[in-house]
DNA sequence: TATGATTCCATTTTT
DNA sequence: TGGAATCATA
C-alpha cells in the first residue's frame, strides 16, 4: 500500500526517504530539485503517515509555490489541499492573522508593497521635518529593510553616528505610523513573527506546535530572519529539510546568505548530506561551460554537474562590432532557429539589466517577431490599478493613510495640495490618522466653506461606500469606479493610454470576479493579500513569442534556446564605473553567469560587442572574462570581425571571413575550434540523428551556420552543428 | 490645477 | 540617452 516514489535516481531517492533529523540537499542546475522536495512530501504523507497539514513546504515564488502544490496533487491526490505549501511572505502572513491576537495585530492588516512603503516613509520624513536628500527614502527604507532582515528593531538598530542615530528615528517613527494604518510592509511578515516568537515563548510555542515537517526550497536565498523562522519552527523536532544550490545564490544585495547553506552542517552538526549532481537538462556542451566559469569561484561547496545527455552543438560565441550589430546578429540567429526546427516559445534572451531589451525589441519589432519581456513594471504596480486598490483598502481601513491620501483627489475633486497638507499637519500634531483629521476639519467652522463642503462630499463618499462593502470586491469596485467618475474621466480622455488603463481596470475587477467565484471564503483582505504579494510572472500568456528577461528573472526556468547578451567587462560582470572590484561581488556575477548559461538545454549562444552606445557616447568594451573561462575549445567563435585589432585584444584574423575564389562559401571557423561542424562544406556528405545521411547542397554563412541538405525523404534546411561528416 | 521645464538617475528586484 | 519625478509658472 506504500507510495513508491518512481523514476528517482540514487541521491534523490535518499533525501526522498531521509527519515528524521536535519537534511540539506544540494541540487546543482536541472538535477530534479522539485521533483524530489515533492516526492519527499509525498512519502512523508504516504509513508510515514504524517497528516498533511503538519508539514510546512516553503518556496520564495508564488510560482513555486504553486508547481509544488500541482504536482503534490498528482502524487497524493485529495491530501495536497490542507498542506501548507507557501511562500515565506504568504506563510507567515497566515500565521500572522491566525496569532494575530496573541501577537497584538488587527487580524485584517494591509500588506504594504515597496512603493506604498516608500511614500508612507516620505511623509515620515516630512512630518519629522528631514531633508530628503539626506535621507532619501529610498536609501532609509534599504536601511529599515536589512534591519528587518536582522531581526533588529528600532531599539536594536545600530546607531554610532548622527545619521544613523537620525535613521533609528526614522526607523521607530514609521513602525508608529505602520501601526497606526494597521499595515505591514514585505519584511515584517517574517519579521514580526520572528520578533513575536523571541518576546512570547507562547506565541512561538503554538506557531511550533502546528507542524512536524518543515521543507525549504531555494535555501540559498534565505535571509537572516527566514533562517531564525525556520530554525524556531525546527528546534524541537529538528525535521528540517533544506535544498537549494550555493552557484544559484544570486540575491546577495537582497539580503541572501550563502552561508546559511553553505554554514548548515555547524549548525546542525547531524545534518545528513546529498548532493544531486546529475543534470537532466543540458547537453554536455553547455554543462561543460557553465562549470568552468563557476568553477572559478573560491567559496563554494565543492559539486560537479554531469550529465548522461548527449554533447550536443557547440555553444556558440558571437562577436559583434556594436550593440546594434549584437541585435541585429542575435534576432537573424533566432530566425533562423525557428525556420529550421524550433518555436518562439523555445527561445530565450537574456541579459543582465532591462535597459539592454531596448535594441533587441527595436530588432524584433523591424523583423515583425512577436517577443514578450518579462519585468519591468509589474501590472498591479500600474498607476490606475493601485488607485482602485487604494480605494478598496480605504474603504476596507479608513485610517490606513497611504491609501486615503493617493486617492483624496483622484479624480481631482477640488481638495488641493495645501487642503492635503493641512490635514496632514494636524492628523500628525494629534496623532491621528488622516481619515480621523479629515473628519475633524468637516466640523471645523474655521475652515473656509468650500473646501468644507468639499472634505464633507468626499467623507460621505467613503462612508457611502464603506456601507455598500459587503456587497464584495467586484460589486464594490464597480461602485467605486462609477460613483467617483473614475472611468468616466479616463472614457472621456479618450486616448490609447487611457484605453489601456481601462482594460487594466476592467483586468483587475476580472480577476476579482474569478476570485470570488473560486475562494472558499472571498474576503476583501484576502483578496488584497493575494494581489500584493503576486507577482507578474505568473500572468504570462500562452502566445507563440521569444522571451526576453534578466538572468535574474530567468532563475528556474529553462528553454531549449539561450541567448546570453552583453557578455562583455563592466556590463556582465556589471561593474559600477569607478568602483573598485569586489571579489565577493565578482562570485556572485559569476554564479549570475553559470544561472544564465543552465538555462539552455539545447543550445546557447553568447554574444558581446565591441563598442556600445552608454547614454550619449559609444564606449569600447572588453569581452567578459567569462567568455575567456570556458576552456577555447568549448566555444565556437563566429560573427562580425571586420575591424581588425580592438582594444588589445587578439583580432580575430585567424577567423577570416574568407570566400574562396570559386565563391563557394565555408562555414566560418575559428582557432582551436574542433567542433564537427567546422569544416562542412558543399557537396560533402553529412549524417543527421533525425534524417540520417545526405549531401549538403547550399550552405549559408551566418549565426547560427546553417546548410541544406538532400536527405532521402527531402531536402531540409539544418543548422551545420547538428550535423557530422558522414 | 494642469502643463511644460527641469532635474535626477541609471544593476539585479523572488515578496 | 530616456524616463520618471519633481518643480515652476500661467
Amino acid at each position: 500500500m506504500s507510495w513508491v516514489p518512481q523514476g528517482l535516481n540514487r541521491e534523490q531517492l535518499s533525501a526522498v526517504e531521509h527519515a528524521a533529523g536535519p537534511l540539506v540537499v544540494f541540487a546543482g542546475a536541472g538535477s530534479g530539485k522539485t521533483r524530489v522536495i515533492t516526492h519527499r512530501v509525498a512519502h512523508l504523507v504516504e509513508s510515514r503517515a504524517v497528516p498533511p497539514w503538519r508539514i510546512l513546504a516553503v518556496t520564495f515564488t508564488n510560482k513555486a509555490a504553486r508547481e509544488m502544490r500541482e504536482r503534490l496533487e498528482k502524487l497524493v491526490p485529495g491530501q495536497a489541499r490542507s498542506l501548507w505549501v507557501g511562500t515565506f511572505h504568504a506563510v507567515c502572513a497566515r500565521l500572522l492573522r491566525a496569532h494575530a491576537d496573541q501577537i497584538g495585530l488587527r487580524k485584517d492588516f494591509v500588506i504594504y508593497d515597496d512603493a506604498d512603503q516608500k511614500s508612507m516613509l516620505t511623509r515620515v520624513l516630512r512630518g519629522m521635518e528631514l531633508d530628503e536628500r539626506m535621507f532619501a527614502p529610498k536609501q532609509v527604507a534599504f536601511l529599515i529593510n536589512a534591519a528587518k532582515q536582522e531581526g533588529r528593531s528600532p531599539d536594536e538598530f545600530e546607531a554610532r553616528d548622527p545619521f544613523s542615530r537620525t535613521v533609528r528615528e526614522i526607523y521607530a517613527v514609521y513602525e508608529e505610523r505602520m501601526a497606526a494604518s494597521s499595515a505591514l510592509d514585505f519584511g515584517d511578515l517574517i519579521y514580526r513573527l520572528v520578533y513575536a516568537f523571541r518576546k512570547d515563548p507562547t506565541v512561538r510555542d503554538a506557531v511550533r506546535a502546528r507542524f512536524d515537517q518543515v521543507l525549504v526550497d531555494e535555501f540559498q536565498d534565505v535571509n537572516h530572519v527566514q533562517f531564525a523562522f525556520v530554525e524556531a519552527l525546527c528546534e524541537q523536532h529538528r525535521n528540517l529539510c533544506v535544498v537549494g544550490d550555493d552557484d544559484q545564490s544570486i540575491y546577495r544585495w537582497r539580503g541572501a546568505d550563502r552561508r546559511n547553506i553553505l554554514e548548515f552542517r555547524s549548525h546542525f552538526p547531524d545534518a545528513s548530506v546529498v548532493k544531486l549532481e546529475q543534470n537532466y537538462r543540458s547537453t554536455q556542451r553547455i554543462l561543460r561551460a557553465a562549470n568552468a566559469v563557476v568553477a572559478r569561484n573560491l567559496e563554494r561547496e565543492p559539486k560537479r554537474l554531469w550529465t548522461e545527455n548527449e554533447d550536443g552543438a557547440a555553444v556558440t560565441a558571437i562577436a559583434c562590432d556594436d550593440d546594434r550589430d549584437e541585435a541585429s546578429t542575435v534576432v537573424q540567429a533566432m530566425r533562423m532557429l525557428i525556420e529550421a526546427s524550433y518555436t518562439k516559445n523555445d527561445i530565450a534572451l537574456l541579459y543582465r539589466k532591462h535597459s539592454q531589451s531596448r535594441v533587441f525589441e527595436e530588432q524584433l519589432r523591424r523583423v515583425n517577431m512577436p517577443y514578450r519581456v518579462i519585468g519591468g513594471l509589474r501590472f498591479y504596480d500600474r498607476a490606475e490599478v493601485k488607485d482602485l486598490l487604494a480605494y478598496l483598502r480605504a474603504v476596507h481601513n479608513p485610517d490606513e493613510d497611504v491609501s486615503l491620501m493617493r486617492i483624496i483627489n483622484k479624480p481631482a475633486r477640488g481638495i488641493g495640495k495645501t487642503t492635503v497638507e493641512r490635514l496632514v499637519d494636524s492628523a500628525a500634531g494629534a496623532k491621528t490618522s488622516v481619515h480621523a483629521a479629515l473628519l475633524a476639519a468637516c466640523d471645523d467652522d474655521s475652515q473656509p466653506a468650500t473646501t468644507r463642503k468639499k472634505l464633507q462630499n468626499f467623507a460621505q463618499l467613503l462612508q457611502r461606500l464603506r456601507e455598500r462593502a459587503a456587497v464584495g470586491p467586484s460589486a464594490l469596485s464597480r461602485d467605486v469606479l462609477d460613483s467617483t467618475g473614475y472611468l468616466a474621466e479616463l472614457r472621456e480622455a479618450d486616448s490609447v493610454e487611457a484605453d489601456s488603463r481601462i482594460e487594466n481596470i476592467l483586468e483587475v475587477v476580472a480577476s476579482m470576479e474569478q476570485y470570488e467565484a473560486e475562494a472558499s471564503e472571498p474576503s476583501l483582505t484576502e483578496f488584497l493579500e493575494l494581489v500584493t504579494l503576486e507577482t507578474d510572472a505568473d500572468r504570462a500568456v500562452a502566445d507563440d513569442a521569444i522571451t526576453l528577461m534578466t538572468v535574474h528573472a530567468a532563475k528556474g526556468l529553462e528553454f531549449p534556446v539561450v541567448f546570453v547578451a552583453g557578455l562583455e567587462e563592466e556590463t556582465f560582470p556589471h561593474q559600477r564605473s569607478g568602483e573598485e572590484e569586489d571579489p565577493e561581488e565578482l562570485e556572485e556575477e559569476r554564479r549570475l553567469c553559470y544561472v544564465a548559461f543552465t538555462r539552455a538545454r539545447e543550445r546557447l549562444f553568447l554574444s558581446h560587442a565591441h563598442v556600445r552606445r552608454v547614454y550619449n557616447d559609444v564606449k569600447i568594451r572588453r569581452r567578459s572574462r567569462f567568455l575567456d573561462e570556458v576552456p577555447k575549445g568549448e566555444l565556437h567563435w563566429v560573427g562580425a570581425n571586420r575591424r581588425g585589432v580592438h582594444d588589445g585584444q587578439p583580432a580575430r584574423s585567424t577567423r577570416p571571413e574568407v570566400r574562396p575564389a570559386n565563391g563557394t562559401a565555408y562555414v566560418d571557423r575559428s582557432e582551436a575550434n574542433d567542433t564537427l561542424e567546422a569544416g562542412i562544406q558543399l557537396g560533402m556528405r553529412v549524417r543527421h540523428s533525425k534524417f540520417g545521411v545526405g549531401q549538403v547542397t547550399a550552405v549559408a554563412d551566418g549565426v547560427p551556420p546553417r546548410v541544406t541538405v538532400v536527405f532521402p525523404d527531402g531536402s531540409r534546411s539544418i543548422i551545420s552543428s547538428y550535423l557530422t561528416p558522414a
